[in-house]
DNA sequence: CTGAAAGCGCTTACAG
DNA sequence: CTGAAAGCGCTTACAG
């Protein structure tokens, strides 16, 4: 054992004495006794002579090279909860329970609110986050960065994510089959929850972030044994073909790129049934890439077969979008001639210049449920294991009727 | 004064005497002495009787309801710098030193790094920002969510600041004349700066920033006495103009929406500019939205007048899309009837199918601004002022030659 | 180069 | 309901 002897109870002395002097009315909690209190907080940070504090807070007051104040008389946030204590005439505790869920007096809510009004007081969430039950932090991991729809789930998110009073840290993914170092310095902030966006992510990296503690979700992904949330693309895929089939088409093909994406996999998976249960073989259509592009491309190539397809499926809107252009260049009447359909009902796909029969996700839905799952965590529950799927809806326009 | 006994001293006598040991060589650094130095550490926290803190450790342990220890042999991130060093053999200040910018010798960095690997340990981000200089977060402000080229913007900066190896805090704000408490939250997270993306947000927003003791940029925006980059409007209305007057065109009109935001006045402005140094009027093109639809509808207006124009200016690309929809619908040849420019450079735009003239801004030029200026704010310096201009190109495709 | 101590701004049992 | 104390996991002068 051993005795240390602590020299700031005077201070604490001071804010007892004031305390008192507050609650018996001899001073009111104005902010000119706010002054007064921060005074006397000095005083207690700085007797003389200097004491080694002094120098230490002067530093970090200095960091960032602005004053206390704001020149309107805002505070910046460097106010603290003692601060805010010692204008009350309270403890830093009951100011922590009154921003916290704790159990204040109306009173004493009523002087602490008060004087933080006054000295323009917000609780530090980073200190918050260091003590408390969690951060706040959600963790977004935004793999397939120039995919449009992801683009749109990431939106929908962030919206989502802030109606729930939570906070989102965007971390851009660039490597697919290892987390980048950038990556694991932002899991370093203690999110309270991860969110891979997109499939193109490799079971390694989810691996990798299941090694961490932190409960992980996968947002447009099966497997690898996390929770989270999906278009049941297998059934879409099926929607899509079932429609081609019913609507007379008979040599239809499937456009995508020749990766072996989650998504693609079971999107033509589905669709491969549909047609097979029409006694329909599918044809084949490889893309460079998932791009306009990519779609122009292969649809390019079909149409300059001898025997030309009759209805495309596309694994994307955009895909879907080079393919009407390709249509164009070829004089096809599109839907007579050749029936395109996409997958996802990207914004453009309503618009009127396109008029593109599409396959769309339910993503409110989606969003929705991923949120519950999300927010489960912070009930305590422990993190979900299994992919809900959502069923896609087929929404015809014009290119395939 | 006030004499506290502090009993917690025992521990670091232990710790003491076990450092000793290492360095002498009585026990090596190894995952097995590893597990006994957590023992160690476990008796320091729980003397018998128990002590308070047991019951307080066991809570927060349980609080994510997950082992110490992953499966696979991984650690979560809860291994603390008082593991590591009790493993290595070294105190906390030698591993905080090691993982920062501190002096260590060879030797105790070799210990410190080899207890790391063993143990899984990353520095928790969060107390790093709460004592050090600054968090590493960035506040990223999404004022305008739905535009497609503050998408491109957004995600270029989410690559920037990762390179940087920063955080973004993406805070989509949904008010346009007044902060969300959802913003305010995540305000409450010291973010090192905030950066204002999109130019709808109203200066008395940007005053409330302002207030905060926290450096604050805009990007595409101008005003309010904050720094950061801007593309050069004005100049780019005046590119545009010039170009379609020196191809020969007498009727152009300027199509937007009414609503004066900052970057459509100063396009507007070089863009009647450039009209009037040839003597020529600007037609008017109102447009009900910024979008497809409103570029459509406003060129279908102006198509139907008496005498319609033979060039079309659009706000934005997408609005220009709308146009050549509307053009289509006339049976208007493209660019001999009319010419068509956008402005913005979406990837949309150098798509085939379109083939979109428009002004391009120089993303990556002003990303790259924006970014020296953030950094700068971390070498110490004082957020600029000051809005750094960049000049756009002019790119010709097919709608306007 | 190194360790002990103090501190960052909060929260949370504990004991009134 | 309230305050004093301990603690969250780090960093950083200070004094060797």
């Amino acid at each position: 054992m051993v005795r240390r002897i602590i020299n700031e109870a005077c201070g604490e002395r001071e804010r007892a004495e004031r305390r008192a002097a507050i609650r018996s009315g001899r001073i009111g909690a104005s902010l000119t006794t706010g002054l007064h209190a921060r005074a006397i907080t000095a005083s207690r940070r700085s007797p003389e002579p200097p004491c080694p504090c002094a120098r230490s807070r002067s530093r970090i007051g200095d960091r960032r090279m602005r004053p206390e104040r704001g020149k309107d008389g805002t505070m910046g946030s460097r106010v603290t909860a003692q601060q805010v204590a010692d204008l009350a005439g309270v403890s830093r505790s009951a100011v922590s329970r009154c921003f916290g869920d704790g159990q204040v007096s109306e009173e004493t809510r009523r002087r602490i609110m008060a004087a933080s009004q006054t000295l323009g007081y917000r609780p530090n969430a980073i200190a918050r986050s260091l003590t408390g039950q969690n951060t706040g932090l959600i963790a977004l991991l935004l793999a397939e960065i120039d995919n449009p729809y992801i683009d749109l789930v990431l939106k929908k998110l962030l919206l989502a994510i802030a109606e729930a009073d939570k906070r989102a840290l965007v971390i851009p993914e660039t490597r697919q089959h290892d987390l980048t170092g950038s990556t694991m310095h932002a899991l370093d902030y203690q999110a309270d929850a991860i969110v891979v966006l997109g499939g193109t992510v490799s079971d390694h990296v989810v691996e990798q972030l299941r090694g961490l503690d932190t409960p992980v979700f996968q947002f447009g992904r099966q497997g690898g044994g996390l929770g989270g949330v999906a278009c049941d693309n297998e059934m879409g895929g099926r929607m899509g073909g079932r429609f081609l089939v019913q609507s007379g088409r008979r040599r239809i093909a499937y456009i995508t790129k020749a990766a072996a994406t989650d998504a693609n996999r079971r999107r033509r998976a589905g669709f491969a049934a549909a047609l097979e249960a029409a006694g329909l073989p599918v044809l084949e259509g490889v893309a460079q890439d998932n791009g306009f592009e990519g779609g122009y491309q292969a649809a390019t190539r079909l149409f300059s077969a001898p025997e030309p397809p009759d209805a495309l499926f596309c694994f994307n809107d955009i895909m879907a979008l080079g393919a009407l252009q390709a249509a164009a260049t070829f004089r096809l009447r599109v839907p007579e001639d050749v029936a395109i359909l996409g997958f996802d009902d990207i914004p453009m796909a309503g618009w009127p210049a396109f008029g593109l029969s599409t396959v769309r996700p339910n993503l409110d839905l989606q969003i929705g449920k991923l949120m519950a799952m999300l927010l489960e965590i912070y009930e305590g529950a422990p993190a979900r294991r299994t992919v809900d799927l959502v069923q896609p809806d087929l929404v015809v326009r014009r290119t395939a009727a």
